[in-house]
DNA sequence: GCCAACGTTGGC
DNA sequence: GCCAACGTTGGC
């Protein structure tokens, strides 16, 4: 069991609309560190934080966990998508996404400020609060996990496994 | 809208 | 394989 923090931008796709769809193909990622996280460590069942960029203030929204193994991002193959990629091949495709199932919203929206209170304490390593990471998915340390959903008012983490 | 911090591309 | 140019992310 792994944990992860994956970005949107409410504008586009935030937790509302994430409740809606109850579960979501997360299209779109064009980078590698994040399709490797994808394709070798993420299982099924895995939580991840649903972390709203780009918005006043940014923040931690809600929970939502891993419904499928990674398979091919079809938008890389479809021409009037912007994520289309031309290099990619149906035969070898380039890029890879994974099914997020949600979970809940926080009670209390964590805010990242309120992370940052915590960067030398709680949250010491976390990588979303190291300079200029720019990582639209990444990996999360479950102490630092836990330490989110309860700044954000989840008292019993274990829950949300079921 | 600005810009720092990255990541990618492509010429050499 | 180096690195300049360019594009993107995301906080502010």
């Amino acid at each position: 069991m792994n944990y992860w923090l994956i970005k949107s931008e409410p504008d586009v796709f935030g937790i509302e609309e994430m409740k809606a769809a109850g579960t979501e193909p997360w299209d779109g990622i064009r980078n590698y560190q994040a399709r490797n996280f994808m394709r070798d460590e993420m299982e099924i069942g895995d939580l991840a934080l649903f972390y709203h960029s780009n918005t006043k203030p940014p923040g931690v929204a809600g929970v939502v966990k891993v419904a499928s193994k990674c398979y091919p991002d079809p938008t890389q193959f479809d021409k009037k998508s912007k994520y289309y990629d031309e290099k990619s091949k149906e035969d070898n495709p380039r890029w890879l996404l994974v099914d997020f199932e949600f979970v809940c919203e926080m009670p209390k929206y964590v805010s990242l400020d309120e992370l940052k209170s915590e960067a030398e304490g709680k949250l010491e390593g976390m990588l979303t609060l190291r300079k200029g990471n720019r990582l639209s998915v990444m990996p999360l340390e479950k102490k630092h996990f836990t330490v989110v959903c309860k700044m954000g008012g989840i008292q019993k983490v274990t829950d949300l496994d079921k």
